[in-house]
DNA sequence: GGTGAGCGC
């Protein structure tokens, strides 16, 4: 009875492999799978984070925007991100907003993808002798 | 001083 099973299963192992498709070429710029947060390109220099969440809360719950501006500069970079409550919400915020005028430029809203996780505070107390936080 | 494609601390 489990040599059956086994058998089988070696014979779907030929098959679990496809000699076709091949790994996808990887597009360099795929559009993100849906998520609550939205990438938003295209602002005016002036436009503002609490301009981009005025904007974007007539069609949804907006939890977090932020425009994008530079460190030292303070300027901003020309995009943001929003963040709805749910996914229905930033599919109405991109259905609302992409394309439409802001600030007199013709912004657009799509799907941000997940950003890459930030850096553990990572404090080495455990150690008696740590220089690392000695701060100098 | 402020570019006009992009992905943030």
């Amino acid at each position: 009875m489990a040599a059956v099973a086994v058998a089988r299963n070696g014979f779907r192992r030929m098959f679990s492999i496809s000699a076709f498709a091949p790994p996808p070429p990887a597009v360099p710029k795929p559009p993100a799978d849906p998520n609550t947060n939205l990438f938003v390109s295209g602002l005016s220099k002036r436009t503002t984070t609490e301009g981009l969440r005025e904007a974007f809360a007539k069609f949804g719950e907006v939890v977090h925007a932020r425009v994008v501006t530079d460190r030292v500069s303070g300027y901003s970079k020309g995009f943001g991100f929003v963040k709805y409550a749910t996914l229905e919400d930033a599919a109405e915020g991109i259905k609302g907003m992409d394309g439409k005028f802001l600030d007199g430029w013709v912004i657009f809203a799509e799907y941000a993808r997940p950003r890459p996780p930030p850096p553990p505070p990572q404090q080495n107390s455990d150690f008696p002798y740590n220089e690392s936080v000695s701060g100098y």
